[in-house]
DNA sequence: CACGCTACTGAGACTCAGTCTCAGCGTGCG
DNA sequence: CGCACGCTGAGACTGAGTCTCAGTAGCGTG
């Protein structure tokens, strides 16, 4: 069985349990979702999804990424812009993102001792954390090579996240 | 002199520096902005200054929110929702938060050695960073004695970001 | 098979943060 | 005075995301 068809099952089953059905249009998000992008927008799927003529509304876009975050298989992140941009998760891959402001690039990474130190700050100012959220903004290895800056230096440098959106 | 005004000093010599005027609206906004509040939204800085009487358009307070970002006196951040929320500079003090997903408070942090590992991913990864952002989610100490729980935990629990946006 | 129930869908109206445009104002300077 | 320039407010616009509502698909029962 290819692994998205396995996806698929997956939320099959988390829908069946609160008695709620696999559709031809879920089961189509999913399969997109699973089988190419990684991070991505909701439009982004809308268009590709009209692109394979998959008439899918943009309703059923949103309602479908809300029950896929739900049921844990999709993430909402923020990748520097001023919208959502979601993943898929396969396994139970925590990881956070170094995010190119040159060229938009996103570098995944986990490291644990990082984890590790945020567990340490959560204890001792006594919060319980559930989840949490690193984007560091930046510039890539093959941009620096290209000589690129991180545009404007006066924009990015104090700016809180925008770099991204600065690009536009 | 009050700090209030220093930092209106700050914002009229950065204006200086490029041509442009400290008017009645951005000092005022300056004011506002550095002698309460720490988090804010750009509607909630419309409608105190409505409160007062001060008649400042949202354009007039978008445009000079953008002036301050630039200026290094302000930060755009992500707080878990899906809009920006702002916060001033004071000093050079860079800091991470903790945001309470039942009540919503924002608990500042900074410690040296998640940055000092962050700096050592970055460099494994030959990535040059500009600038990072974290946010933890969880639930802070009050909200736990109080017997809370991270709204309902199937929701929360494998959620990206959106937790505080649920509460709405 | 007919009926009715329920979940689901698409179209499009709506919301809301943020941006843009444009006419008008104020100040400084020749 | 009269122009130039920067600034402002009003309101139109944009675009992501949400909501509503009428219609449909699929199933279970009589």
């Amino acid at each position: 069985m290819p692994a998205v068809e396995r996806e698929v099952g997956r939320f099959r089953d988390f829908l069946a349990l609160q008695g709620q059905k696999l559709t031809n249009e879920r089961a189509a998000l999913v399969r997109e979702i699973f089988a190419t992008h990684y991070h991505f927008e909701a439009d982004e799927l809308l268009f590709k999804m009209k692109e394979k003529s998959l008439k899918i509304s943009r309703a059923t876009i949103y309602r479908t990424l809300e029950l896929l975050v739900k049921s844990g298989m999709v993430r909402r992140v923020h990748l520097g812009e001023d919208h959502y941009h979601y993943e898929h998760v396969t396994g139970n891959s925590h990881h956070d993102h170094l995010i190119c402001t040159t060229c938009g690039n996103v570098i995944e990474f986990h490291d644990e001792p990082l984890e590790q130190r945020q567990r340490e700050i959560c204890e001792r100012k006594k919060f319980t954390p559930t989840f949490h959220n690193l984007q560091i903004l930046g510039v890539c290895d093959a941009c620096r090579r290209r000589g690129e800056h991180p545009n404007a230096p006066d924009r990015v440098q104090m700016i809180g996240l925008p770099a991204l959106h600065l690009r536009k």
